[in-house]
DNA sequence: ATTATATGCAACTATTTAGTTGCATGTCAA
DNA sequence: TTGACATGCAACTAAATAGTTGCATATAAT
Protein backbone atom coordinates (compact mmCIF):
# COMPACT_ATOMS: atom_id res chain seq x y z
CA UNK A 1 0.00 0.00 0.00
CA UNK A 2 1.21 3.63 -0.82
CA UNK A 3 -0.52 6.24 1.34
CA UNK A 4 -0.27 9.94 0.34
CA UNK A 5 2.15 10.11 3.44
CA UNK A 6 4.58 7.72 1.67
CA UNK A 7 4.31 9.81 -1.13
CA UNK A 8 5.17 12.75 0.48
CA UNK A 9 8.18 11.33 2.09
CA UNK A 10 9.38 9.53 -1.12
CA UNK A 11 9.43 12.70 -3.24
CA UNK A 12 10.99 14.20 -0.35
CA UNK A 13 14.08 11.61 -0.19
CA UNK A 14 15.64 12.98 -3.21
CA UNK A 15 18.23 15.90 -3.18
CA UNK A 16 17.51 16.83 -6.99
CA UNK A 17 13.62 17.35 -5.98
CA UNK A 18 13.97 19.12 -2.74
CA UNK A 19 16.12 21.61 -4.84
CA UNK A 20 13.26 21.94 -7.40
CA UNK A 21 10.90 22.62 -4.40
CA UNK A 22 13.65 25.22 -3.00
CA UNK A 23 13.59 27.07 -6.25
CA UNK A 24 9.94 26.96 -6.45
CA UNK A 25 10.09 28.62 -2.89
CA UNK A 26 12.38 31.30 -4.65
CA UNK A 27 10.47 31.94 -7.22
CA UNK A 28 6.73 30.02 -7.91
CA UNK A 29 5.37 29.60 -11.06
CA UNK A 30 8.51 28.70 -12.62
CA UNK A 31 7.99 26.80 -16.50
CA UNK A 32 9.97 23.46 -16.55
CA UNK A 33 12.65 25.13 -19.29
CA UNK A 34 12.93 27.58 -15.87
CA UNK A 35 13.12 24.64 -13.40
CA UNK A 36 15.66 23.05 -15.80
CA UNK A 37 17.96 25.94 -16.30
CA UNK A 38 21.65 25.55 -14.10
CA UNK A 39 20.68 21.56 -13.29
CA UNK A 40 23.37 18.89 -15.05
CA UNK A 41 20.72 16.48 -15.93
CA UNK A 42 18.81 16.73 -18.55
CA UNK A 43 15.19 17.83 -19.09
CA UNK A 44 13.31 14.45 -18.94
CA UNK A 45 15.28 13.85 -15.78
CA UNK A 46 13.73 17.17 -14.22
CA UNK A 47 10.19 16.07 -15.56
CA UNK A 48 10.56 12.80 -13.84
CA UNK A 49 10.93 14.58 -10.90
CA UNK A 50 8.44 17.26 -11.24
CA UNK A 51 5.89 14.26 -11.61
CA UNK A 52 6.67 12.90 -7.88
CA UNK A 53 5.92 16.19 -7.10
CA UNK A 54 2.97 16.56 -8.40
CA UNK A 55 1.91 12.81 -7.59
CA UNK A 56 2.57 13.43 -3.70
CA UNK A 57 0.95 16.77 -4.17
CA UNK A 58 3.48 19.09 -3.55
CA UNK A 59 3.90 20.90 -6.00
CA UNK A 60 0.92 21.90 -8.60
CA UNK A 61 0.81 22.59 -12.31
CA UNK A 62 -1.03 24.67 -14.86
CA UNK A 63 -0.59 24.85 -18.34
CA UNK A 64 -0.25 28.52 -20.23
CA UNK A 65 -0.24 27.85 -24.05
CA UNK A 66 2.89 25.66 -24.89
CA UNK A 67 4.13 26.39 -21.04
CA UNK A 68 4.06 24.38 -17.79
CA UNK A 69 3.49 26.89 -15.04
CA UNK A 70 4.65 25.19 -11.52
CA UNK A 71 3.10 26.14 -8.07
CA UNK A 72 4.73 25.19 -5.01
CA UNK A 73 1.89 23.28 -2.52
CA UNK A 74 2.58 23.31 0.89
CA UNK A 75 0.16 21.69 2.19
CA UNK A 76 1.64 17.96 2.47
CA UNK A 77 4.29 19.18 4.46
CA UNK A 78 2.13 20.48 6.29
CA UNK A 79 0.31 17.53 7.17
CA UNK A 80 3.32 15.53 7.79
CA UNK A 81 4.34 18.29 10.28
CA UNK A 82 1.21 18.27 12.00
CA UNK A 83 0.28 14.25 11.76
CA UNK A 84 3.94 13.19 12.45
CA UNK A 85 6.42 15.50 13.24
CA UNK A 86 4.56 17.03 15.38
CA UNK A 87 4.02 13.80 17.63
CA UNK A 88 7.46 13.57 18.38
CA UNK A 89 8.47 17.23 18.87
CA UNK A 90 5.61 19.50 19.22
CA UNK A 91 6.08 20.32 23.03
CA UNK A 92 10.33 20.37 22.50
CA UNK A 93 10.39 22.69 19.70
CA UNK A 94 8.13 25.00 21.66
CA UNK A 95 10.57 24.86 24.17
CA UNK A 96 13.16 25.53 22.00
CA UNK A 97 11.16 28.61 19.90
CA UNK A 98 10.60 29.71 23.42
CA UNK A 99 14.61 29.40 24.83
CA UNK A 100 15.65 31.12 21.43
CA UNK A 101 13.79 34.10 21.39
CA UNK A 102 14.09 35.23 25.08
CA UNK A 103 17.96 34.58 24.15
CA UNK A 104 17.29 37.23 21.41
CA UNK A 105 15.35 39.76 23.87
CA UNK A 106 18.72 39.54 26.00
CA UNK A 107 20.49 40.41 22.85
CA UNK A 108 18.46 43.58 22.50
CA UNK A 109 18.51 44.32 25.97
CA UNK A 110 22.41 44.80 26.34
CA UNK B 1 27.60 13.80 -1.74
CA UNK B 2 25.44 12.62 1.10
CA UNK B 3 24.67 15.29 3.47
CA UNK B 4 23.47 15.09 7.00
CA UNK B 5 19.67 16.12 5.72
CA UNK B 6 20.00 13.61 2.78
CA UNK B 7 20.58 10.60 5.07
CA UNK B 8 17.68 11.30 7.44
CA UNK B 9 15.30 12.31 4.75
CA UNK B 10 16.22 9.14 2.99
CA UNK B 11 15.93 7.25 6.08
CA UNK B 12 12.51 9.13 6.59
CA UNK B 13 11.07 7.82 3.06
CA UNK B 14 10.91 4.27 4.06
CA UNK B 15 7.37 3.14 5.43
CA UNK B 16 8.90 -0.18 7.33
CA UNK B 17 11.98 2.30 9.28
CA UNK B 18 9.11 4.97 9.94
CA UNK B 19 7.12 2.11 11.75
CA UNK B 20 9.93 1.14 14.08
CA UNK B 21 10.34 5.23 15.27
CA UNK B 22 6.89 4.63 16.18
CA UNK B 23 7.93 1.80 17.97
CA UNK B 24 10.72 3.94 20.31
CA UNK B 25 8.08 6.64 20.04
CA UNK B 26 5.95 4.28 22.23
CA UNK B 27 8.37 2.59 24.23
CA UNK B 28 12.04 3.62 23.81
CA UNK B 29 14.83 1.54 24.97
CA UNK B 30 13.00 -1.74 22.60
CA UNK B 31 15.85 -3.96 22.09
CA UNK B 32 16.25 -5.34 18.44
CA UNK B 33 14.26 -8.62 19.42
CA UNK B 34 11.51 -6.15 20.66
CA UNK B 35 11.92 -4.51 17.80
CA UNK B 36 11.47 -7.35 15.17
CA UNK B 37 8.08 -8.62 16.83
CA UNK B 38 4.95 -8.43 14.89
CA UNK B 39 6.49 -7.42 11.92
CA UNK B 40 6.64 -9.57 8.63
CA UNK B 41 10.50 -9.44 7.66
CA UNK B 42 13.15 -11.01 8.97
CA UNK B 43 15.56 -9.88 11.69
CA UNK B 44 17.93 -9.02 9.44
CA UNK B 45 15.89 -6.51 7.54
CA UNK B 46 15.19 -5.15 10.63
CA UNK B 47 18.33 -4.95 11.61
CA UNK B 48 19.76 -3.13 8.18
CA UNK B 49 16.61 -0.62 8.87
CA UNK B 50 18.13 0.26 12.08
CA UNK B 51 21.64 0.68 10.77
CA UNK B 52 20.22 3.62 7.94
CA UNK B 53 18.05 4.89 11.25
CA UNK B 54 21.55 4.80 13.23
CA UNK B 55 23.29 6.71 10.32
CA UNK B 56 20.89 9.29 9.85
CA UNK B 57 21.59 9.82 13.96
CA UNK B 58 17.23 9.11 14.30
CA UNK B 59 18.21 6.50 16.28
CA UNK B 60 20.72 5.45 18.87
CA UNK B 61 21.43 2.39 20.80
CA UNK B 62 23.41 0.93 23.62
CA UNK B 63 24.87 -2.36 24.47
CA UNK B 64 23.26 -4.26 27.31
CA UNK B 65 24.82 -7.54 27.75
CA UNK B 66 23.58 -9.59 24.71
CA UNK B 67 21.43 -7.46 23.85
CA UNK B 68 21.00 -3.94 22.18
CA UNK B 69 18.72 -1.46 23.21
CA UNK B 70 17.39 1.58 20.65
CA UNK B 71 16.64 5.11 21.73
CA UNK B 72 15.07 7.81 19.85
CA UNK B 73 16.52 10.69 18.62
CA UNK B 74 14.65 13.73 17.96
CA UNK B 75 17.29 15.99 16.84
CA UNK B 76 17.99 15.51 13.39
CA UNK B 77 14.21 15.75 12.89
CA UNK B 78 14.28 19.03 14.65
CA UNK B 79 16.49 20.26 12.49
CA UNK B 80 14.73 19.58 9.39
CA UNK B 81 11.99 20.71 10.59
CA UNK B 82 13.41 24.51 11.44
CA UNK B 83 16.09 24.36 8.65
CA UNK B 84 13.69 23.24 5.60
CA UNK B 85 10.16 22.65 6.31
CA UNK B 86 10.08 25.58 8.71
CA UNK B 87 10.94 27.64 5.44
CA UNK B 88 8.11 26.62 3.48
CA UNK B 89 5.97 27.00 5.96
CA UNK B 90 6.72 30.63 7.16
CA UNK B 91 5.79 31.64 3.58
CA UNK B 92 2.34 30.24 4.26
CA UNK B 93 1.72 31.58 7.69
CA UNK B 94 2.58 34.90 5.76
CA UNK B 95 0.28 34.23 2.76
CA UNK B 96 -2.42 33.70 5.21
CA UNK B 97 -1.57 36.39 6.89
CA UNK B 98 -1.40 38.88 4.07
CA UNK B 99 -4.83 37.19 3.20
CA UNK B 100 -6.48 37.74 6.22
CA UNK B 101 -5.21 41.40 5.83
CA UNK B 102 -6.63 42.39 2.53
CA UNK B 103 -10.05 40.55 3.46
CA UNK B 104 -10.25 42.64 6.45
CA UNK B 105 -9.43 45.94 4.22
CA UNK B 106 -12.10 45.04 1.77
CA UNK B 107 -14.46 44.55 4.21
CA UNK B 108 -14.00 47.42 5.39
CA UNK B 109 -14.20 49.40 1.71
CA UNK B 110 -17.66 48.17 1.79
C1' DA C 1 30.61 -27.30 29.84
C1' DT C 2 26.69 -27.17 27.17
C1' DT C 3 22.76 -25.27 25.35
C1' DA C 4 19.76 -21.59 24.23
C1' DT C 5 19.31 -16.81 23.16
C1' DA C 6 20.56 -12.19 21.05
C1' DT C 7 22.86 -10.15 17.80
C1' DG C 8 26.45 -9.49 13.78
C1' DC C 9 28.33 -10.23 9.14
C1' DA C 10 28.36 -11.46 4.20
C1' DA C 11 26.75 -12.99 -0.19
C1' DC C 12 23.12 -13.09 -3.15
C1' DT C 13 18.48 -11.73 -5.62
C1' DA C 14 14.67 -8.97 -7.12
C1' DT C 15 12.73 -4.62 -7.48
C1' DT C 16 12.78 0.21 -7.68
C1' DT C 17 14.77 4.38 -9.02
C1' DA C 18 17.41 7.95 -11.48
C1' DG C 19 19.01 8.87 -15.41
C1' DT C 20 19.67 8.57 -20.48
C1' DT C 21 18.38 8.97 -25.74
C1' DG C 22 15.20 9.37 -29.51
C1' DC C 23 11.11 10.72 -31.35
C1' DA C 24 6.28 12.84 -31.20
C1' DT C 25 3.10 16.53 -30.32
C1' DG C 26 1.47 21.00 -29.67
C1' DT C 27 1.86 26.13 -29.84
C1' DC C 28 3.76 30.57 -31.07
C1' DA C 29 5.79 33.84 -34.50
C1' DA C 30 7.46 35.36 -38.95
C1' DT D 1 2.61 27.50 -43.43
C1' DT D 2 7.01 26.82 -42.05
C1' DG D 3 10.42 26.97 -38.54
C1' DA D 4 11.48 27.41 -33.77
C1' DC D 5 10.41 26.47 -29.19
C1' DA D 6 8.15 24.00 -25.01
C1' DT D 7 6.74 20.01 -23.49
C1' DG D 8 5.21 14.80 -23.63
C1' DC D 9 5.93 9.82 -24.23
C1' DA D 10 8.49 5.38 -24.43
C1' DA D 11 12.27 2.21 -24.28
C1' DC D 12 16.41 1.31 -22.31
C1' DT D 13 20.54 1.16 -18.76
C1' DA D 14 22.93 1.50 -14.44
C1' DA D 15 22.82 1.95 -9.76
C1' DA D 16 20.62 1.80 -5.34
C1' DT D 17 17.51 -0.50 -2.19
C1' DA D 18 14.87 -3.95 0.38
C1' DG D 19 14.76 -8.20 1.20
C1' DT D 20 16.47 -13.02 1.67
C1' DT D 21 19.46 -17.15 3.56
C1' DG D 22 23.34 -19.10 5.90
C1' DC D 23 26.73 -18.93 9.14
C1' DA D 24 29.52 -16.67 13.02
C1' DT D 25 30.01 -14.67 17.55
C1' DA D 26 28.99 -13.41 22.09
C1' DT D 27 26.40 -13.72 26.42
C1' DA D 28 23.19 -15.89 29.70
C1' DA D 29 21.24 -19.84 32.01
C1' DT D 30 21.13 -24.79 33.36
Amino acid sequence: MVTDEDKVFKALADASRRQLLDKLRKKNGLTLGELCADHAMSRQAVTKHLVLLEAANLVVTVKQGREKLHYLNPVPINEIYMCWIGQFEQKRLQALHNLKQSLKENDHEQ
